[in-house]
DNA sequence: CTGTTAGCGCGTTCAG
DNA sequence: CTGAACGCGCTAACAG
């Protein structure tokens, strides 16, 4: 029966006002609740407001305001570990304060996240949290001085505007690897990336600090590369045990990595953690999943990105610094895999 | 030296239009691609556009054209296990098509998937796709009538407008249940959820059939509920291990709960997959870690959120009937958990 | 307390 | 092939 109601144009400000036969500019004011009016009106206004399903238009609202009420996420690959609960944290952060997120991913292409950093801008974005950065410092920083603020998470960016979230990579590694040493153990193996990137660098500095600290020489030759996956620490792992070198404990650079390296031990007949002690990085779901579960390095990704949020915001209203850094400290959880049985 | 440089207001299309001379309307030309120009024309456009950084202001032309370029994707909980891959599959069919997508997530709770559907509305997105939606059919009704169109995974909605993305829970959990029987397995369990909805009923609708198809008598008194998480699956089957009642085969909701119920057997002292096997559900990451690693049911999540988008994006053009059911079929994947050593 | 007048930046007529 | 006028829906100034 009901004809064919295509697009139905939904309703503006005029026709409310219409519908009650005032001016749009009260509709306006009990909208955004500006300016003193008459309880009596306000009533009017809002059974007419919910009569009528009347939706602010936000495209009209930015263009006149500047202020779209948008923040945007960029992320390397949501699908990867980290990622989502960071997203989650920033929608839990920006739907409290009204704002709407846009989520790119860039496939780690640097032409994609430029892409996306320019269709953002198009968008008028308020402000953009940028995880793992590919691009380079140029295009941040025009970016950041030409068109929005930017939280940058995962990406020291020396002598730019912006805010950047860091997790303590380093004090986490040292964590991890003083936990190790505090069983007693001294024949450590690192196995981290393929190549070094500011991450990689920061974790092996923990990791090596604590070494010296306990007298442990550190040996680059027991620094292992692995591809980012569980399957690359498998790989290490194998390839290290079929050196025949000593090992009775390791520091892996994530939790797929400490997985696959735990898995390449147990394939080997050692026993964990009795032969050899497995500590991972992340904090994953799936370190207390596996069996024996693992000992991670919890990095708390949520406030990650609720911090980075609220970060976001502070610049957007611009009640703070144009630049900041705010560090994030990961705890120690000890799990199966570096507990010894009594 | 720079001097402060506040929010420095973009460049318009006037702007460009002025900077060599030419009218508004000739930069909007080459900019979409509209009319025919001379080629020289065109150059020294986009190279002005190049040089004072011009971005098209996606608002004020959404305003015009009623066109926003932009989709939604509402999940519960985008930390969950395939909503990730399903966002990564809507968010690449989105990018190449030129739209950008919102991502809400509900935290399951009603009440704010409304407020970001109306949030939605009021940014005006030309269309949304929604994971497991909680709200009841009208709400989504009135939505999809009156603001955009609507794709929805894991739910069917009868008689209303807006396409359906179902994967194929029953065959699926059949492929599963028939992958037990036929190892010759008849002492089954399923290990659901605790309040049956419409995934639930299909899973066990699948399992059940396939019973019945092996002349196995079905008993409800053998399909356990359980919290949706790696505990509650361990909770399930420790409770039931201690009833003593015979078991051989585990039928899981999903990977989660098959593998807190795998742990629940080991620490029992049962074998897998000698004395037990178990099948999970979904696919996940995590069930090719876990040792043993786990079978599951794969779910190709990457494809429905293409497949979703690519849906929503027809429907946008208006190309495609306004509604439909579009099954995706998944596929078993046979692991250790329920591969008897030879 | 409320109404009127301007644009915000852009696409779409319609004349040149 | 190009320029001028109009309006998309809304808020910010001013009036009244």
């Amino acid at each position: 029966m009901t004809e064919g109601d295509p697009p139905r144009k939904p309703p503006t400000i005029e026709d409310v006002a219409r519908h009650i036969g005032l001016s749009r500019q009260t509709i306006s004011r009990v909208v955004n609740n500006k300016g003193k009016l008459r309880d009596s009106t306000r009533e009017r206004v809002l059974s007419a407001i919910q009569e009528l399903g009347y939706r602010p238009n936000s495209l009209a609202r930015g263009l006149v305001t500047s202020k779209s009420q948008v923040v945007a996420l960029i992320v390397p690959d949501i699908t990867q570990p980290f990622y989502p609960q960071i997203a989650k944290g920033v929608e839990d952060g920006a739907y409290e304060a009204g704002y709407s997120v846009f989520l790119s991913h860039t496939a780690g292409n640097v032409d994609r996240e430029i892409n996306a950093l320019e269709r953002l801008q198009g968008h008028r974005v308020d402000g953009v949290i940028i995880c793992n950065p590919r691009v380079d410092d140029a295009a941040l920083d025009q970016a950041i001085n030409n068109a929005f603020p930017v939280v940058l998470v995962n990406r020291k960016l020396p002598g730019v505007r912006g805010t950047v979230i860091w997790p303590g990579y380093d004090s986490g590694s040292a964590l991890a690897t003083e936990h190790l040493l505090q069983l007693g153990l001294r024949d450590l193996i690192y196995i981290g990336l393929e190549r070094g990137h500011q991450v990689q660098s920061e974790k092996i500095r923990g990791y090596r600090e604590q070494l010296e600290r306990y007298n442990v020489p550190f040996d680059s030759g027991r620094v292992l590369a692995a591809v980012e996956s569980f399957q690359g620490g498998y790989e290490a792992m194998r390839a290290f045990l079929e050196r025949g070198d000593a090992v009775d404990g390791v520091v892996a650079f994530n939790d797929s990595i400490a997985i696959g390296a735990m898995r390449a031990a147990l394939d080997a007949g050692r026993r964990i953690p009795e032969d050899l002690a497995i500590i991972g990085f992340g904090g994953s779901e799936v370190s207390a999943m596996v069996s024996p579960s693992l000992s991670t390095i919890d990095v708390p990704l949520y406030s990650i990105g609720r911090t980075a949020v609220m970060e976001l915001l502070n610049l957007i209203a611009g009640t703070e610094e144009q630049h900041g850094e705010v560090h994030i400290s990961p705890k120690l959880q000890v799990r199966e895999s570096t507990t010894k049985k009594t």
